[in-house]
DNA sequence: CATGAATGAGTTTTCATTCAT
DNA sequence: GATGAATGAAAACTCATTCAT
């Protein structure tokens, strides 16, 4: 393996070379949820998509780059979709985002498996931290827009558990289809009944938790 | 090079040998959990042990029975723990249960951090799936145990979704330890509070659910 | 490493690698004759020819691969010669049909002495049992338009013999020139005067044969 | 691969010392055999025999040493096979020493299939070479002691063809048996007939030659 | 003598990347 | 831009041989 290339990714100036890298991308999506994406080789994403190898290498110079390319693509139009939710529940309960989060990442993770696969890489490049982190700010903004108010530390750790509860629903979607809407149903419910409990009439809290460890 | 699965994998008799096979899975333990599994080399395991690259394929004779081995080991390991577990929790509530459970993971994981890496790898060869399956039922097992009893399509689904719970509390161990800490309680009480939830005096069900969708 | 027979052979499409793919099958076959199948190496083979390594196996993607294409090659011009001699020898005594073929044989072999030495390795892999029976078949058929015609059983049984007897011939190759010349003409008229003789005239059969164990 | 160590194979002293290596050489024949030389591992041959790889190495500090045991046995049996024969056959017609020697060596091929593997093994080391002489030397004996005398030339060069003739036989030993019953027949009366021809009455030898090509 | 673990040079094979046309 | 051949460092894997017990 030589150094990568300093050359930069080549920008389709045509709009057959806009198809041409969008083909490559799906190809290398699809292989990379197959196989995973240390398994999937260039030489077969280019012929997935019936290109020369090095038309694949003209436009997405080095391996990483490809992986780049589709993570950016895809954690932008998650971006707009939390964006477009965000005028949709201001000002709920904050119960009622979590379920309108949660059926959102639900069929974005559905549409698109490779962000899963992708994000979820050994190693922690700067590009990785990056989207996650975007992720988390975005839906911790989300949360925080709720009402009656969350803590800001709340918000900020539902941001974090509920990407991952989703990913929980996406790992079983190998299962029988009935054991997956059960799942997906408790978890819903799991997190909308979380929320609620932690934002019911505070003078009964400490009376009414059957579970309290003390 | 003929079929590589022709070389059975040596089982050490003397006591030079399994301390040796300990070493050398332990060193790719190691390494897996640090640069993941595809990029740690069969070289770089053997040296790392101090032993020679022949050592290492005299008992692993492929890598991924490198990565069996050490699940097969864990696997047996984390079992008994469950089995244990279960003789501690009989006939308690389901939210003590998963309360118990979620501890006993979390120390797991904490313990044998390759677990999560190796069962969560790309494609899905038969051992994968088989120690899921395993951990699945024992868990469900676990929880049909549970008084008041759960219904058992419950019991499956929980054994699906804690583990699960687990991990996502492994991802963030990279975060600042405050929101780590912050974010444990909150997986831990989100699944106790759900059970609690569910499984309440049933005469008050209906009505008390502030969220419920409906 | 995946199993070998994934990574499909590329067929050249240029003229560059049309000739590279003939010169490392030129390379490959004069080490095979020249150390053997086992001795020679994949790198040698690809220095000789001139060639990177990861050229060869752009082609041969597998050891074997190569003793197959060169097998492949030459048992087309073996039964592309063989045709020819059918049109040459049609209607001729089979003692006739043996010499020329022997002739024809001996060529061929001198020529491409690692016809040889790949059709005799140990082991029976499907593709080398079928050149050989090819081969089988168009000697017989030689046979079988002999006149006198020889019994179809008598052809099967020289379709196996004089391969065999011209083998004997290449394998004293190595001896001094005044014997090997011996040997040749020693073989070839061996054949013929068998043949000559189990189709003489019918009636002086018997009291003939000075040698009839009987 | 270390240099060939220069200590010399161990002679077993006692017993029990001469079965085991026994063993070690008809396991190896076997997978020989099977495998062929250089496919078969010196760690598969001690353990068809039931041996520690640290035995095999006691008495066979090389591997050609194996093989070149293996044939010394063997070449040794064979020539007191000849010997033998050589005074049953002392004055008889060379047609019938053929005869006579065919058989033999039919059966002894048979039995010891190695010997052949063994000798046709490429490369041409001293050991082979004079195996292959002693043999040709004493075949050629046996034709010179024929009456009417041959050629020594001639016998010379029957005792490079029979051999081989032989392994035309052996080589289709995967035949059906009727096939193989024929084969055995056809060459045997072929190699008579041959005999018989060049050493019947000298008068009659032009006029008699239907297949002389001139 | 026996044994089984250990060795490491040598082979096959892979694949990201570059190059010539 | 496009293509397909070429490259070679690096990885996986083999196995004859040696060594410690």
């Amino acid at each position: 393996m030589r150094p990568a290339s300093l050359r930069p990714a080549l920008l389709p100036q045509r709009e057959r070379g806009r198809a041409r890298v969008a083909s490559l991308m799906a190809a290398a999506a699809a292989l990379f949820v197959e196989k995973g994406y240390d398994a999937t080789t260039m030489t077969e994403i280019a012929s997935r998509a019936g290109a020369a190898i090095g038309s694949l290498y003209l436009f997405f110079p080095v391996k990483q780059t490809l992986a780049q390319a589709i993570m950016a693509d895809l954690a932008s139009r998650l971006s707009a979709r939390l964006e477009a939710l965000q005028d949709r529940v201001r000002a709920r309960h904050a119960a009622e985002i979590a379920d309108a989060l949660f059926d959102e990442l639900a069929q974005f993770l559905a549409e698109n498996p490779v962000y899963a696969v992708l994000l979820d890489l050994p190693g922690d490049e700067d590009w990785r931290s990056a989207i996650r982190l975007q992720r988390r700010g975005q839906i911790a903004q989300l949360f925080n827009q709720a009402s009656p108010a969350l803590a800001p530390a709340q918000a900020e750790r539902l941001a974090l558990i509920v990407p991952q509860l989703m990913r929980t629903a996406m790992v079983v979607s190998g299962q029988s289809p009935a054991l997956r809407e059960g799942l997906f149903d408790e978890l819903r419910s799991m997190l909308r009944h979380h929320l609620a409990w932690q934002h019911r009439d505070p003078l009964s809290s400490a009376a009414a938790d059957p579970t309290s460890s003390a």
